[in-house]
DNA sequence: CTTCTGACA
DNA sequence: TGTCAGAA
């Protein structure tokens, strides 16, 4: 059913919605956006509309958030998801990726301090 | 009234 | 991250 798919992506949805269903401030909600997280439209006047795909994106974001990553760690599993599913021979590893990555921190994060978002430089 | 951008503590 | 200002 792409239809569903199709109506899941349309932005509709003011920046104040989006406040109340995950819980975050419209100062988040534009920060995230800001690294990348999140694309909402751009309709009427210059305001933000997001999709329920966004929605669930930022709830996911959240959900990263309060297990402890970063932004630039959430970052990076994003950059690796979006790419693709799991046919091109470029890296090989997408979702997978993602999900190895994923695991990683989280185990990193349960026994060390997650200060610097970007690999380690010593 | 709701949201936007930029900026400061 | 919260919050204020000025504008749309």
């Amino acid at each position: 059913m792409k239809e569903k798919d199709l109506r899941r992506s349309l932005s509709v949805l003011p920046i104040g919605t989006v406040m109340k269903l995950t819980s975050l401030t419209a100062r988040q909600i534009r920060y995230y956006e800001e690294q990348g997280l999140v694309s909402p439209e751009r309709n009427d006047g210059n305001r933000r509309m997001y999709s329920l795909n966004d929605i669930d994106t930022i709830l996911e974001i959240k959900d990263y958030l309060s297990d402890g990553l970063n932004i630039s760690k959430i970052k990076s599993i994003y950059e690796k998801r979006k790419k693709d599913s799991y046919k091109d021979n470029s890296d090989g590893l997408s979702d997978q990726e993602a999900r190895k990555l994923l695991s990683d921190e989280l185990l990193n994060i349960g026994g060390l301090n997650s200060r610097d978002a970007n690999n380690n430089s010593f």
